[in-house]
DNA sequence: CTGAAAGCGCTAACAG
DNA sequence: CTGTTAGCGCTTTCAG
């Protein structure tokens, strides 16, 4: 095993070399000002010529602080993660601090462990995007106990009370729609996600209140639950064109499952968007490139990280206590491509 | 600012709970044999009950070890990148090691600065993809002089001896040219990358390889220089098409160079495959949802990942002095679909 | 079986 | 201006 230890220039090593005390040494790497300026000087000097790093685990254990920030999300590779992961660490890097990256990978125990560890390892605050099979906050609420700051953005819970960065899927869902009856399309459906997670209710209501708003009646047969991939797009599509009268407008709850029922109409010959219209949500990169390239709703991934982040300092920075949990909802944007 | 320290239980105050020595606490909360099970019983109680999590800090400042691994990449959203960091994460966290995830941003000076910042933090091991601009390797150097295990992915540099993994740029380039050869097309034209980068030279010596294996005269007009983006694609492909004769078939450097040249068939009403066929490299996610779908050679990205956090593992766990530094090349693979 | 002491590297407080 | 001391939380001797 590495004895990481004996590689490693310490503050101890450049006293002895000066003959002066290490505390002496540190005062004079920190620049304060009771230290002679000829100390200071030889100091740096030798600091530089010796390779002397300071090691920010012992610093960490004396002031009880870190500067690092955890961050748990449930996947690192699909895009939007990694791009919000993006903006954290942009943030994180500008302000001095770095991200321990943890994948809970959808799954609820992995998720407990990861927050654990986070703990363990002292981190100044938390960032989290819950996974999807996580119904039991108890852990995140431990952090809270702990007092540390804790911020969740896109993958919200609604059983605690925290900062939240979230986009506005109602909003959003709701343009989309708009969008479609003011193209002139009628019978409008709506392929809805599972109907506990917040983002999939916020979705459907957004569906709902534009077709209030147009005076359009709520058709139930036209909403259909399923889950977040292609095939409930494509198992969505199939039992939605059985209907009389067929819709003429499909709004997804995402991407992935408006591909699906873009790839089903390919193979039915359903033409796309004159017998039906699609619209997607998310904006991933894949679906501005396909044929014919889809109307979506873009969520700003970056920029939610970017955000969660900055929360997350100002949580750490001011104090912990008496702050008031605040929700933060971003906008979204209508990319009208050729789908609609 | 926030007092972490106050919030947290210790062995101190489980030890003086139980009436007992802090040394007794840990030795009961390891396992240790030499502590009666009783004693085990009401430590591992009282541990639970106080909600005691060990701080992994004072634990590595005592042990000089940390279970922390480094890694620099330069940028997190893209999907090759973030694929790779997946990978990264899965070995890691089965293996009992978190990761701190730094991003060059493609800048030396920021990469420099991650460097000495994971040095700082006392990680395990570093695993990097350089950025674009780097061409001094000093920092690595001289993290390897500090004795700390360094693996390189995909953006290795020739200048360091060090674990690296890699992929067979050449063997991908060279099935992908092979392919097209035993499809019937016979003047197949190369769209290279910039001429001083690895990847480049590798992929121009597949394409090189496999038309010579096949007896087919190399051609010079048939090799055009670029760079990596879709408009250096539509460049190219201008170029090709004055020639005479056109050639039929097309080797891009890259998936977005190849996107390119599809763009511009596409409105040129060049009939793909039939008139020209295209291939690409990398199979980024967009490329099979396109119509048509495009051939290319896949890279295992998470798997690369996963490869180096193994071998970094390895470095970390058998000692970092008498290893001999190893390349490890991973196979592409031949996507074979609709462009060829 | 349990305890006391020492120290990882750093720094704040207090003395000189 | 510089030095001494003490302690962050944990663990590893070595004694009892």
């Amino acid at each position: 095993m590495l004895n990481a230890r004996t590689a490693h220039t310490t503050i101890k090593d450049i006293a002895k070399q000066l003959g002066v005390a290490p505390s002496t040494v540190t005062k004079a790497l920190k620049d304060y000002p009771d230290v002679s300026e000829g100390m200071k000087e030889k100091a740096r000097g030798l600091a530089k010529k010796m390779g002397y790093l300071p090691n920010s685990v012992a610093q960490s254990l004396q002031s009880g602080e870190t500067t690092t920030i955890g961050v748990i999300v449930p996947e690192i590779k699909h895009h939007f993660f990694s791009a919000a992961l993006d903006g954290i660490e942009e943030v994180a890097f500008k302000e001095g601090y770095s991200i321990f990256v943890c994948k809970s990978n959808e799954d609820y125990e992995r998720e407990v462990i990861n927050t654990r560890n986070l703990l363990s390892h002292f981190v100044a605050g938390i960032i989290v995007s819950i996974s999807q099979h996580t119904k039991d906050v108890g852990h995140f609420i431990d952090v809270q106990a702990r007092k540390i700051p804790l911020v969740f953005f896109d993958r919200v819970s609604d059983e605690i009370a925290a900062n939240k960065v979230v986009v506005d899927d109602r909003a959003g869902a709701s343009s989309a729609v708009a969008h479609l009856i003011e193209s002139g399309y009628k019978r409008i459906a709506h392929l809805a996600g599972p109907d506990y997670l917040n983002i999939s209710k916020e979705r459907l209501k957004g569906y709902a209140a534009a077709l209030k708003k147009a005076g359009i009646p709520f058709n139930a047969d036209y909403l259909i639950y399923g889950g977040f991939d292609e095939e409930d797009g494509v198992h969505g599509f199939k039992r939605l064109m059985k209907l009389r009268p067929r819709p003429d407008a499909l709004f997804c709850v995402n991407d992935p499952v408006a591909l699906g029922v873009l790839l089903e109409c390919k193979k039915r010959k359903v033409r796309v968007p004159e017998e039906l219209a699609v619209v997607g949500f998310s904006d991933n990169p894949v679906v501005s490139q396909i044929d014919p390239p889809l109307t979506t709703v873009a969520q700003p991934a970056y920029e939610m990280g970017a955000v969660a982040a900055k929360m997350l300092l100002q949580q750490i920075r001011h104090g912990n206590g008496d702050f008031v949990p605040e929700v933060i909802k971003l906008k979204t944007k209508l990319m009208i491509r050729k789908t609609t």
